[in-house]
DNA sequence: ATAAGGCTTCCAGTCACTGGAGGCTCAATA
DNA sequence: TATTGAGCCTCCAGTGACTGGAAGCCTTAT
């Protein structure tokens, strides 16, 4: 199988497939033109990391996840570790961007917004408190 | 004021501050040494950028927000639109982490996590469906 | 005189790609 | 057979927003 066609059956993009053999994620052999010849497994490693990436798993992450995959002798506990931790940075980042959300929709809701230069967002951000502490 | 006082007062790292000036966000003078001397008002930016940067705005939009801070003739409108757009990122950015955070802890949950080899997370990962679809 | 700490510049690395240039190969058509 | 055009190759550079480190000057205190 040529890139194009592992491209296309795995969501993976060509230059992200051959990203992802530079750092050693897929090891495709080659033609005798040089081109890289893909095996099913390369295909199904590929789709794999694809998944794992939408998940949001890291690279890194993703090279342990396939590691375990590929050890038939795993332990359940680990692949469940490696998900639990990344779920924990999942529910960090959304904390954070609630709270941004929060800030950020409390002063557009604040400011006025037509042609006079007054404008609650930009003194909340130069530090001067603008808005009713009350809420 | 140098460069680790401005660091100190504005919560933003040396490091940052200078690479702030590369990118021409603040353009502190220069002492007879060589060091940057600090004013007032690039304490001020710094600190505005500080908090911008915290509510997630890009350093381009935090570029826009500075240029409107300091025209005394802006349309608060113009902020307002920044922002809104902002809020708008941001909450597509929170529903795709929901999304992923819901698939996550359902394989998760699914995963006994023991010492025994098979594990739902990685056929998931794999294509292979293993969940009950009903929930 | 010396030592510690702060300041300087410059270079490289992070993360996960993505774009583009320049050039080879292959399949189909005139 | 010559020529397109598409697909493939490698290599280099850029993204965003810093961050770390090396090598070296400046200042302050002892």
């Amino acid at each position: 199988m040529n890139i194009g066609e592992v491209a296309e059956r795995s969501g993976i993009p060509p230059k992200t497939i051959r990203y992802y053999e530079e750092i050693d994620l897929v090891r495709p052999q080659r033609s005798g033109n040089g081109y890289r010849d893909f095996r099913e497994t390369d295909l199904h490693k590929l789709a794999f990391l694809g998944r794992a990436r939408a998940l949001g798993f890291s690279i890194k992450d993703c090279r342990i996840l396939l590691g375990l995959y590929e050890d038939e002798s795993r332990e359940s506990a680990q692949v469940k570790a490696v998900a639990e931790e990344h779920l924990t940075a999942i529910d960090d980042k959304i904390a954070q961007l609630q709270s941004m959300r929060e800030t950020l929709s409390h002063l557009v809701r604040s400011c006025h917004g037509d042609d006079r230069p007054d404008c609650p967002i930009l003194s909340d951000l130069a530090g001067k408190a603008d808005l009713p502490e009350g809420g």
